[in-house]
DNA sequence: TTTCTTTGTAAGTGATTACTCATTTTGCTG
DNA sequence: CAGCAAAATGAGTAATCACTTACAAAGAAA
């Protein structure tokens, strides 16, 4: 990776995220990187193949998170992070997690394309339900669901809306989901 | 309203929601509507112009459903109805909404303006706040909270992944929201 | 130095964009 | 029927789009 190519994906990720991946030209990628539009047609084939290149490196950069609490064994940790994780990626991988959410909604079979590659919240899902039945919970798939439907109101809502008092619901949410174990 | 307006507005929002605001063209509309490109543009100033038109129209018509909400007064009936709201908008409304999922994150200043003109779910979330109330619950405004990032989580999941399930997944929450009252 | 590959640029390409305008059709009213 | 305004058209416009191409630096290896 050249620091040209670093600076080509770093201004698409800014451009894709604020103004979406239709309405950003490759004429301004160029001019925000600072570098000639036939550039980036060197190192990706087309603007395409550049978001995708975007979207791996995101995912990437998120995994590990991901992975340490797949591996984490104390139930009550995993229903802490898991519920931690939006506020955590909203702030600190903004735009690559906005970018996630209007992908989403207006390439879905783009969207659903990457997502087979790399399924981002599958595997923490059943994690979560194991989770909930260690803890006695009498339905804990449908318990889970309801913690990631949630978490996906969560996102979409700071997502337009900022941050604002979310912490706030997070953690009665934690309270309700740790302290009265049911 | 002349017939090819209506043609107009129905090709556009069919478009706008299936493949996004900016990569809809007008050509595209026209052909759609089987009307001539420059009648968009006698009815419509501009491309901006007939999206909020569309919106402003969608608005109207979940209108009725929101406000007979509103009017009730039993506060079980409230959480019931306001819990069934994701799943009748998306398939009762189904372009209308996804179109609204997908402003919201690619063209948000937009989205803001026409969010201040008809502010949609902020006068139910205090309704459920004071049904909440009325059924004991210690904190309603938070649970009230957590019932709407449930509610977005939901529109947001079944938008890309169709309802699947999901209807089993709300009436859980119905039940943990009106049997148990806490 | 010579040769070769990679990196980079600048000036293009045809296609498509939102939007305009001159003109014709349509439908209503006296 | 005449007269007129609104509805509708289709051929335009300049600007912008993703992408190409011809060519120039730059760096490494011989």
């Amino acid at each position: 990776m050249t620091e040209k190519q670093n600076r080509i994906i770093e201004a698409a990720l800014d451009l894709f995220a604020s103004q979406g991946y239709a309405s950003t030209s490759t004429r301004n990628i160029a001019k925000k990187a600072n570098v000639s539009e036939g550039l980036i047609f060197r190192h990706y084939e087309n603007k395409e193949v550049l978001l995708r290149e975007i979207l791996t490196k995101g995912y990437e950069s998120i995994q590990p998170k991901l992975y340490s609490i797949l591996m984490e064994v104390d139930p009550k940790i995993v229903i802490d992070r898991v519920l931690g994780l939006p506020l955590d990626l909203l702030q600190t991988k903004t735009d690559y997690w906005r970018l996630i959410f209007s992908i989403k909604f207006q390439h879905l079979a783009l969207y659903r394309s990457i997502n087979d590659d790399h399924k981002l919240l599958d595997p923490l899902f059943e994690k979560v339900e194991q989770a909930l039945k260690e803890l006695g919970y009498k339905n804990p798939k449908k318990e889970s669901r309801i913690i990631f439907m949630f978490l996906e109101g969560v996102s979409s809502h700071c997502l337009k809306n900022g941050v604002g008092d979310m912490q706030e619901n997070v953690d009665y949410m934690r309270e309700k989901y740790l302290k009265e174990s049911a």
